[in-house]
RNA sequence: GUAGGCAUAGCUCAGUUGGUUAGAGCACCAGAUUGUGGUUCUGGGGGUCGUGGGUUCGAGCCCCAUUGCUUACCCCA
């Protein structure tokens, strides 16, 4: 067989043991923050029935999710013949995937409880940590395989769930180290009371994807975009107001509320906006900037409530978490009766770069065995033994170089793992009982008894 | 899907208007050092210059194609 260079598939990546100390102390800050709210971690399968997942994202979020074709003869099994085959990769593609790979973890999640909601208990919150796969042109912070950390509530509709949303980011993206970040937060319905006063609800898609671009393209852009997408220019001067707010959420709630004053469910966005403020004022942001951004609508086409969005402002990266409430994903599953939930989700491997970029790693989090004990022989070996032993018992990581190599190789082996201390064990030391102990980054080396040891490294 | 950039050692990259045998740093291996890493010194291995064509006396360099990577747009974590 001919020899192939190794490589992996566009947008994803190895990780080295270096790197997983490092995504795993994300992890593990995000999942703690999490429990500590409450939620309960659960896992899904990385693959779905194809029709779970399909037209939950919207056309383009179609085209990215990652098929998995048929296993046997697909083309026979399938019953493709001349015609379908010639006919739109749409009617094809069913007779050839029933499989594809997660897209996001909310839809796996709305799957999950239906299928289980006679044995949930609602309220019921559950976190998830995955990853998950989209059929993206890979870019700067934009990977085809990427964990995401989910947190949703299902089946409670109190606001309460949304601002505590809210004290997570903050918490958890504290933890991390980073000082300087902002909580975006919108309503769907305040969306819907904008499409409602220019008489475009139908257009409220159209209308929401172009006021999402005006950071980038402006207002003139903005503009451009809604006249070629069917709207006029009256409709464009009513709705301006909106869409260039500016000053404090106050500020801003108390302008919309003027302007939305025909529409009821826009006053309603509102009410509910306020509200989640209001409990996020009793409890206190520590370092997240909380900003009622309007433009912000996210392609996602199932929310229906409270919108999210986190962004750093220390490194130029898009958004590193986002979420908002659904009413009705369950439904398309068939649930009995209608099943609120509202999430949010962490993108760890963005958050990974910017605390990369920024420096943010603390030495703790890639540590790992603390001691190496090296020895020339099998009589040395032997003797090691229980005091390997006795180091793990005290929860010490050690580990023992097996006999046969140069001690030389030995030293360099916890040089190159970073083993901040090494033992010695030659004829001399077993007959003295007096191991020579050695703390790699000063050099200095000093016989000790393996009690002595045992407690210099439990100190 | 649209548009740009890049491709030379394991890694990061030099390589002059096209001209002998393609270099450096790091990494790796061995020795200086038969009981000691990191630091220092000495030596060594390693290349189809992404791939295929073309121009030329001569191509890492110029032209065309192709593949891969990458950045931005669309969209998104």
């Amino acid at each position: 067989m001919a020899s192939i260079k190794p490589s992996v598939p566009k947008g994803t990546r190895d990780f080295s043991p270096a790197e997983m100390a490092k995504r795993n102390y994300i992890f593990d800050t995000i999942k703690s923050v999490f429990r500590k709210y409450g939620y309960q971690q659960i896992e899904t399968p990385v693959m779905e029935k194809l029709s779970t997942l399909m037209g939950k994202y919207g056309e383009e979020g179609d085209k990215l999710i990652f098929k998995i074709i048929n296993n046997g003869d697909f083309l026979a099994d399938g019953g493709i013949n001349e015609s379908n085959i010639t006919a739109d990769s749409k009617r094809l593609l069913p007779l050839i995937a029933e499989k594809a790979l997660r897209y996001d973890l909310t839809v796996p999640f709305a799957r999950y409880v239906v299928m289980h909601q006679n044995e949930i208990t609602f309220p019921f919150k559950r976190f998830q940590v995955q990853p998950v796969w989209r059929a993206d042109r890979p870019q700067r912070g934009r990977y085809r395989e990427f964990y995401q950390c989910d947190a949703d509530v299902v089946g409670s509709d109190s606001l309460l769930n949304e601002a505590e949303f809210v004290m997570i980011y903050d918490e958890a993206l504290g933890k991390l180290g980073l000082k300087d970040f902002t909580i975006k937060l919108n309503n769907r319905k305040i969306l819907s009371g904008i499409a409602e006063i220019i008489d475009k609800s139908d257009n409220i898609i159209d209308l929401t994807v172009a006021i999402d671009k005006l950071d980038k393209i402006g207002l003139d852009g903005v503009t451009k975009e809604l006249l070629e997408r069917g709207f006029t220019q009256a409709d464009i001067e009513k709705i301006k107001p909106v869409i260039l707010l500016q000053g404090t959420n106050e500020t801003k709630l108390t302008s919309l509320r003027d302007t939305l004053a025909k529409s009821e469910i826009g006053l309603k966005g509102c009410d509910e906006i306020q509200t989640v403020l209001d409990y996020v004022a009793d409890f206190k942001l520590k370092t997240a900037h909380l900003e009622l951004d309007i433009t912000l609508a996210r392609g996602l086409n199932y929310y229906t409530g409270a919108i999210f969005e986190v962004k750093t402002n220390e490194v130029a990266m898009g958004s590193i978490g986002g979420g908002g409430r659904y009413d009705d994903l369950t439904g398309v599953f068939g649930a009995k009766e209608k099943l609120t939930g509202v999430g949010i989700s962490f993108g760890a491997d963005r958050i990974y770069d910017v605390l990369d970029e920024l420096n943010l790693f603390p030495a703790e989090a890639s540590q790992g065995t603390q001691v190496l004990i090296c020895c020339f022989d099998k009589e040395g070996e032997r003797y090691a033994l229980p005091l390997l032993q006795q180091l793990r018992e005290k929860n010490v990581y050690a580990e023992l170089y097996p006999a046969g190599a140069k001690i030389k190789k030995q030293m360099e082996y916890a040089n190159n793992k970073h083993i901040p201390y090494t033992i010695l064990i030659g004829s001399e030391e077993m007959q003295s009982g007096l191991l020579a102990f050695k703390d790699m980054a000063s050099g200095l080396q000093e016989k000790l008894s393996a009690q002595q040891i045992l407690q210099k490294l439990t100190a």
